[in-house]
DNA sequence: AGCACGCCGACT
DNA sequence: GTCGGCGTGCTC
């Protein structure tokens, strides 16, 4: 007998840019226990490595073949259709097909081994607890600790700890005390088992509502591949539309995966969904166990958990048969993974919608160019309006402040005096403020303090950052240009860099309102696990008048008390050098303006900019999306910026920044070659330049950026460089990354 | 990633 | 003559 099998394998060696299967014998011991998605352990050269198996075949294609080890793990980790998506993932990011599938099965990689889990149960009645405040009134914190136990059982140690404010010493300290009790848990982990399933009697919908719900109902009936942009504004009640159509989704028989950003994914949301689908309701996000994960994964995989709510990743969870994909708040950057596989959740959610003839909703306030383009009349996309808030208040008053006023009137502080003075205003009426700073803007950022012109490359449309040498250059194209020591169009000396901190901001705020308290929320202050949702509730409690804060303090937070929120300067976002920057700023101040006014007193915005003409400032200063829109899709058009063209950057990286660069040009070279001679539409190359991030850890950096209105060509260009290259840049010590569509030039 | 093969300089 | 430098290239 010869009809022996042969297993084709991807093998798992990291380093190895290839799509290539390799063919191993299937043992006779293994013959009909080897299966399509089994993990088995071969020899790949001399060293022993796990592998995918991914297909058979009885024919071997080569001379050598080696045997199959043995199996890695007893059952197939992977569907045919999950390969499928690991594989056009590959394919449309340029990555490997074992990373990809590495990361669409990676809850099933990473599984513990029904590792026990220890949850802390107060040994303590409720009714005691008085009697023991009495026993031991100098332990407030052991007290407050029984309290949270008491309050939400079942808890990890850690989750007690950053629960109560305390250190995980005393938890401890308690347990071995006897107040608290341990228990060692069963496998099966139900992170929110302490959420109860509340049949809720369903709310009204208003009108707007419910046209919504029923044209995607309409959909779902329907059963074909759709795609609804639904454009409502802050408050006007997305998440009851998402609900409603959930439930439809599951009378047809089919499954729903709501995505969500990660700073949305908050106990009150998954609450939410409980509260209405209750244990139908697998949640995935990024602080879970890998534990926890693995068993909300294989209820989603064994059909038992039809709802999925999660962060990005959650795109890859193996529903069987998703008929509803919703992305809340789909102009979120944080949608785009930015290690490898570096893929846009939108973009795995339309492949996959498409794939199995399911309905796509994006939901959002401020909507991405490339989804609003879509939706326009003619367009692929329905769009749906919502423009009006549900408990019929209105958007809280912006108003511009113009900060070269203030310099030409001699204060150059980093305060407007109308802000330091609606500041006292709300101290005096004991009401809260937000001060919101992007300290993500570039120290380097050159800005006329007279008439705030922001130097910009002629070729780009993109602003040059100052170097160290003396000159300005432009990030995208490399080039370069003498500072100039008087602003060209005004000829002021006046001309600055910006970088202010919120280090600072804390300081001059609390020397200029003596006795105020201030709360300080960046990533210095957030670094610890919790320290987040701590600085948050010390404010809420009103433990402070004003909250300091970057991006962090812009999104999704819902804060009655607050009637007042600053923007320091609008122009450290709008300026950076990134043809997204006006989009980005728009949406941030946009959101800012949504963060106040939310309990009974309407709340006010102040936005400091030394540029309240600029179209994006202009736009969310008047809640007006579709002006924001119409002047920024001019400018992409006219330099046919995405959503006109596809875009790939390349990164190059490694220790010495001239072999870097000069790597860079070489690569330049190679791809201006491969551009050549193709017909259709024009490629467009700039650089290589120094990345605007240009030494990031040790590296130094220098990106090559390709976009094209003709997608073909652009993938043409890439595939034979990657074939050329093999997808790794040659000579070592030097690493490349390959980004498509990617969402900051940083 | 590893590990071979391979083609040039300085050593017992 | 050989040991070993690390530049290409392959691994079923």
């Amino acid at each position: 007998m010869n009809n022996k099998l042969y297993a084709d394998v991807l093998v798992e060696v990291p380093g190895l840019f290839t799509d290539h299967t390799y063919q191993y014998q299937v043992p006779l011991k293994l013959v009909g226990i080897v299966q399509f998605g089994n993990r088995v352990k071969v020899y790949f050269g001399k060293q022993k490595v796990t592998g995918f198996v991914v297909g058979f075949s009885e024919k071997k294609a080569v001379e050598e073949v080696k045997e199959i080890l043995d199996l890695a793990d007893e059952r197939p980790l992977f569907r045919e259709d999950q390969l499928a998506l690991a594989r056009w993932l590959a394919d449309y990011y340029f990555c490997s097909t074992v990373k990809a599938l590495q990361s669409v099965i990676a809850p099933v990689l990473k599984r513990t081994v029904s590792r026990s889990v220890e949850r802390i149960y107060s040994a303590v009645r409720p009714e005691q607890l008085p009697a023991l405040r009495e026993q031991m009134p100098r332990s407030p914190k052991r007290l407050a600790v029984l309290e949270t136990a008491l309050q939400h059982p079942g808890l990890r140690k850690r989750e007690l700890a950053t629960a109560t404010g305390v250190s995980i010493y005393l938890v401890n300290q308690l347990c071995a005390g006897g107040m608290l009790r341990v228990e060692t848990d069963l496998p099966t982990r139900d992170p929110y088992s302490q959420y109860k399933f509340i049949n809720q009697a369903p709310v009204g919908l208003t009108g707007e509502q419910n046209r919504a719900v029923q044209d995607i109902a309409a959909a779902l009936q329907q059963g074909g591949h759709r795609v609804f942009m639904l454009h409502g504004v802050t408050g006007s009640g997305k998440t009851e539309v998402y609900l409603r159509c959930i439930e439809q989704v599951l009378h047809t028989g089919r499954q729903a995966i709501t995505l969500v950003p990660e700073i949305a994914l908050t106990p009150q949301m998954v609450r939410l969904y409980k509260a209405r689908f209750g244990r139908d309701v697998a949640v995935l996000h990024s602080r879970m166990s890998d534990g926890e994960r693995y068993d909300e994964w294989s209820r989603i995989e064994n059909g038992r958990a039809p709802v999925v709510l999660g962060v990005r990743s959650a795109i890859l969870a193996p529903v069987p048969d998703p008929g509803l994909i919703i992305i809340d708040e789909e102009h979120e950057p944080s949608y785009k993974q930015e290690e490898a596989p570096r893929y846009h959740a939108r973009a795995v959610a339309l492949y996959r919608t498409q794939k199995c003839r399911g309905v796509l909703v994006l939901g959002s306030a401020t909507p991405s160019l490339e989804s609003y383009c879509r939706a326009l009349p003619g367009g692929e996309y329905s769009l749906i309006n919502m423009p009006n808030r549900i408990n019929g208040k209105s958007m809280p008053n912006v108003q511009l402040v113009d900060m070269r006023r203030e310099v030409q009137s001699g204060n150059s502080g980093i305060f407007s005096l109308i802000l330091l003075q609606k500041l006292r205003e709300k101290l005096h009426n004991k009401e809260q403020a937000i001060i919101f700073l992007n300290r993500r803007g570039f120290k380097t950022l050159v800005v006329c303090r007279e008439c705030g012109l922001v130097l910009k490359c002629p070729r780009c449309e993109i602003s040059l950052t100052y170097h160290t040498d003396g000159r300005l250059r432009c990030h995208y194209c490399n080039y370069r240009v003498q500072a100039p020591k008087h602003c060209p169009d005004c000829g002021s000396s006046q001309v600055g860099y910006f970088g202010t901190g919120t280090q600072r901001v804390e300081l001059e705020l609390a020397a200029a309102l003596p006795g105020v308290r201030i709360l300080r929320m960046d990533a210095d202050t957030t670094s610890r696990k919790g320290s987040h949702e701590q600085i948050l509730a010390a404010y809420s409690n009103g433990e402070a008048d004003i909250l300091v804060g970057t991006q962090m303090v812009a999104k999704g937070l819902d804060l009655p008390g607050v009637t007042l929120v600053g923007v320091i300067n609008a122009d450290s976002t709008l300026h950076m050098p990134d043809f997204r920057a006006g989009e980005r700023t728009f949406q941030l101040l946009a959101q800012v303006a949504g963060r106040t006014g939310r309990g009974d007193k309407t709340g006010e915005v102040l936005i400091q900019t030394y540029t309240p003409e600029h179209y994006a400032v202009q736009a969310a200063s008047r809640h007006n999306y579709l002006a924001f829109f119409q002047q920024e899709i001019a400018m992409r058009k006219e330099m046919g910026y995405p959503p006109f063209a596809k875009m790939v950057r390349l990164i190059l990286y490694g220790r010495d920044d001239a072999v870097v660069q000069q790597a860079a040009e070489k690569i330049r070279a190679h791809l201006d070659r491969f551009a050549v001679g193709l017909s259709g539409g024009k490629i467009m190359i700039v650089g290589p330049a120094p990345a605007p991030l240009s030494r990031l850890k040790e590296d130094y950096r220098w990106h090559i950026i390709l976009w094209s209105a003709d997608y073909r060509q652009l993938r043409l260009v890439m595939e034979r460089f990657c074939q050329a290259t093999g997808g790794v840049a040659p000579g070592k010590e030097l690493k490349m990354s390959i980004n498509v569509d990617p969402m900051y030039i940083m």
